[in-house]
DNA sequence: AGAATTTCCCAAACCGCTTTGAGGACTGAA
DNA sequence: TTCAGTCCTCAAAGCGGTTTGGGAAATTCT
């Protein structure tokens, strides 16, 4: 069932059916109505395809995935973009995914621009002066970075949590309990997010005049390896630290097994804060003793991002958005006043 | 550039250059190459949207998330769709994501069939007589699914590991071992992999006239917290299990806290085996003890379904594959000999 | 009533590509 | 020289929508 068949079968011409159907408002309210009850009963639907070729609009938003697989294989970044599918899936937008392939993240935004494949794309995981941005804004995509740079340049969309905030926090927590030496566990951070929670971590300690020795930190991806070794790493220095601050849940996963493997006791001889995004199948209150975090849900923030992006095509000539999303700290049992 | 204005800076038709650029034999190699050299030159790019259109293929496959989250939140399916996306992108197919939203998985279906919105489908957890197939063969999608039904119809293209046979072996380790009370936690088993892993895990059991109690025996989410929860559960019963089979990495994060607890020595006092499929996060070798698994790629996995999809949506005509992998029961330091 | 609007609808052009059906320019054979 | 057979190229007709530029009918204004 094509627009040309409804439109005999209504005795109209395409045009009137067209806009009937598209809420034009050349159209008499009773033929709306008769092309609209016609139309559901055919089961009309107008091809996708004849629609993005005569609109030139796509109707889809891009995720491009470097081939580097150490980003996709995070099980962040699927729960963030579940969240923006959702979001996309009720406003009639599809979801592309391109993951590896030939073509470099770069290029692949080269002919989303090119052919118009995308209406829209949403950068993940931004670093330090982020190439990207400068493209998008060049090719003139409607974009929106998840993060954000840590450029002076702020010609761009974003939305981010408070990172920097929350580890100063959750940092601020531990001072104020009096532990001194407190060990940072964290992203990689040649990206902006890691970067910005080392900062907060620094900031916090330098208020107490104390700051981060190099060997108490790390810096890498976050697996449940990594937080096993370089938990137990730390705990095994000659002045070893009593608190352990954690990028993210997989970490804390191998940080615990650590500890329980050396016979620490959490919330005891060691306090332990994870950042935790809200994945679904690891639970933070479920932890025994409970885990104290900075929490803050990524998938919330995928659907947010969505919206915003949306919005941003809608209306392309509407301001920059920039949300800052404040990220709470929660207590547990997991943090205790420093040993003696 | 589009086609019109790069056939009118070469002097040659419309038909020519489509032709010349889409391998036709009616042209010339001599003009072949002018226009080929000529439209790498002007970085010409067809138009996907009017190709499609023009075609009827789009050039793209979908995956479609019921708005149930309980399956996206896990993190093997995203995973497996880096796996096939991958694929995907290097043979110039896009990978269309579409979760939740207002119609449920049946009906987007039933739209990517009408406006051929997709070449192609594929299936991720079927159930017992999944429903999907029925409506897929129906609509003429070409689709594969990740997985088997149970029914006794087999009249689709599929792809699945041996879940049965694997833990079966798994569970014959075990008994050889001298385990007699072995638990099972499980994933949920309506889902056909789940019920194969049971299967496989009572047949094994039958072989030594043993028989499987349920209080030993799990299925749900696979959660680290029900990892954790059921691990514990099933270790405190008063004749406990001597050794527990686990199916995923996610729940034997969970055992394993849950073991060290209760001080319950891994490899010694409790045997563990997880089914590993290859999570970049979470490494069972690096486990202490190393972890005892039976192992497959759940990426690699992505990738030949993509592969074996793309092949069918080649050849409609070609028959159904189907597609058994075996798995391997990699012993490590996580299993012993049943304590006396 | 006649002019000026407004309302409603249409034919046709267009989006950019593929593909059909046919024609012109060669070749080689008769 | 003529005719059939290749080889190469083209004009035009789709694909299925949206959008422009009118035009006829109905309404309002003088």
């Amino acid at each position: 069932m094509n627009l040309k068949q409804l439109s005999k079968q209504l005795s109209l011409s395409q045009t009137t059916v067209s806009r009937a159907l598209n809420g034009y408002p050349e159209v008499r309210e009773a033929t709306r109505k008769r092309v609209a009850d016609e139309a559901a009963r055919l089961g009309y639907r107008p091809n996708a395809h004849a629609r993005r070729l005569a609109t030139g609009r796509s109707h889809a938003i891009g995720f491009v995935f470097p081939s580097d697989r150490s980003v996709m294989i995070d099980p962040l970044f699927s729960d963030f973009v579940a969240g923006a599918a959702e979001v996309y899936a009720l406003q009639g937008f599809e979801t592309l995914l391109h993951a590896g392939g030939h073509e470099d993240e770069m290029a692949v935004y080269r002919r989303f621009a090119e052919d118009g494949a995308v209406d829209g794309v949403v950068v993940q995981a931004p670093h330090v002066n982020d190439p990207r941005v400068a493209l998008l804004n060049d090719l003139q995509i409607p974009y929106i970075v998840h993060g954000r740079l840590d450029s002076s340049e702020n010609d761009y969309s974003w939305l981010d949590i408070d990172n920097g905030g929350a580890f100063q926090k959750a940092t601020k927590l531990l001072t104020d309990l009096g532990h001194t030496r407190i060990a940072l566990l964290n992203g990689p951070e040649n990206l902006t997010y890691a970067l910005h929670r080392r900062k907060g971590y620094e900031a916090a300690l330098a208020e107490r005049n104390l700051h981060a020795a190099t060997p108490y930190m790390f810096s890498g991806v976050l697996t449940e390896e990594n937080g096993y070794r370089e938990a137990k790493r730390v705990l095994q220095l000659p002045n070893r630290p009593t608190a352990l601050l954690i990028s993210s849940m997989m970490m804390v996963s191998g940080a615990i097994r650590a500890c329980n493997e050396l016979g620490l006791a959490i919330g005891k001889q060691v306090s332990l804060i994870g950042h935790d995004d809200g994945l679904p199948f690891m639970n933070a209150e479920g932890l025994v003793p409970s885990l104290t975090t900075t929490t803050s849900s990524i998938r919330d923030a995928g659907s947010r991002v969505a919206e915003l992006l949306l919005e941003r095509i809608e209306c392309p000539a509407s301001p920059l958005a920039g949300e800052l999303w404040n990220v709470d700290l929660i207590v547990r049992g997991s943090t205790g006043p420093a040993p003696r």
